[in-house]
DNA sequence: GTCACTGTCAAACAAACGTTTGCTTGGGGC
DNA sequence: GCCCCAAGCAAACGTTTGTTTGACAGTGAC
């Protein structure tokens, strides 16, 4: 190919970028940390799909590891984080749990970015970098926390026990193992969670199964949570 | 260090090794693919811990990859293939429920080993390496349309609609978040996996709120399951 | 003794990796 | 004119990756 050529079918190129580098660095980065982790995604991959030279890694962020951290700070925190608002309000244990599996569902709803934000929030979690200094600060110790004073404040216990904190995981593992499985069950049942009506369904249904489970916990002890009912 | 020191340090080495590099090849392989997964393990790393020379990789399995294969074929099925075994027969479902929550606890009981070989078919299943041909051969269709037929069988319906396959998934989530997040909950709960005790604990009452949440699911379609209370 | 075979070893290999270098470009200030 | 500086580029750097090589020691058969 004569080298004008390259110039000249650039040359539209050279306007659309309004974007620069460094957004698209981020961009791609986001794209293919989430897709596939920090270690498969190698420094010409990322340059390459942000269209950018291999150098500007090094120019905007130091290296790849910071590249990785401007990314993951730039996402939103977890969904699960939602809890902390629902806990500390007089709100009915049904309309509690209603709140924190919409913050795992929200994310789903909205586009490609806020999905690719939390799996790269799932993958810090289950398979830490070491990159992200913060030990507990992208918040599974406090959302536990939350969850497991609102389970105590509802089944009107003073101190958690064991029984306590298994439900507590469970709870959380509903949304968790959502998000987890996520490929899995789309490869299984393709379109499971796909729309806004599938997630309404979703929504709908796991509240129904926290509430089933902290019943049970509550017939376990004897207990009624009053205000709720399994409809 | 003298040349002879090295030869007079391994002198004792010569007597113990009774099981072959072959044999320690694939220990390792099983515990460092567990650990860290496929790409972070190196050759390297691989034949270090066994005490073996790099070339013995290829000279056993050809390439890495091979071994990574041979190992994954050594490991015994996923837990929750247990399914089949309480799926078919005419249990109540509390005792299928029992059953099942029990294939994914018991690998815990026992050693590291079934330990590691259910991290393996986990991280193979949420990020299958491509090595390992088998599509769903390690079983998550199958499971789920078992369990998907148990609860037909039990809620009175013909055919599967979404929810029902939503109860489904949420019902094997609640046993694989268990082991997918092991690490966390043991990080944010010291001890909360460990022992016996604390795993018969565990199967009472995942089966609890598994039945829960299928009775929530029976009395949302008006619908009685005989046999079973929620206790 | 010689041959073939098995197993182990240090050394080297090409490729991919993350990173750095030195140079060029374009535009604004003086 | 000049200098400066942000931005981008090709090329190379040194390291690590997975893999292969050729030599060496041990063993049993003939």
């Amino acid at each position: 190919m004569h080298p004008l050529a390259v110039l000249a079918a650039h040359a539209p190129d050279s306007a659309r970028p309004v974007e620069d580098a460094r957004a698209r660095l981020l961009q791609a980065g986001l794209k293919l940390f989430a897709q596939q982790g920090y270690n498969k995604t190698s420094t010409r991959e990322l340059t390459d799909a942000a269209s950018v030279n291999i150098a500007s890694i090094s120019y905007y962020f130091g290296d790849k590891a910071g590249l990785y951290r401007a990314v993951f700070s730039g996402t939103r925190g977890a969904p699960e984080e939602h809890i902390a608002l629902y806990a500390g309000r007089p709100l009915t244990l049904s309309q509690a749990l209603r709140g924190f599996y919409a913050g795992f569902l929200e994310p789903l709803k909205q586009g490609d970015t806020a999905r690719q934000c939390i799996k790269l929030h799932f993958r810090e979690m289950l398979e830490p970098t070491g990159l992200w200094a913060a030990r507990d600060a992208h918040g599974i110790k406090p959302v536990h926390d939350a969850l497991v004073a609102l389970l105590c404040r509802h089944l009107g216990l003073r101190e958690p026990d064991t029984a306590l904190n298994r439900l507590a995981i469970c709870l959380a593992g509903l949304g968790v193992q959502l998000h987890v499985c996520l490929d899995v069950h789309d490869q299984l049942l393709p379109g499971i969670t796909d729309g806004a009506a599938a997630l309404d369904g979703w929504a709908d249904q796991l509240q129904m199964f926290g509430l089933a489970m902290v019943q049970a916990e509550a017939q376990r002890r004897s207990v009624t949570v009053h205000g709720d009912q399994v409809r």
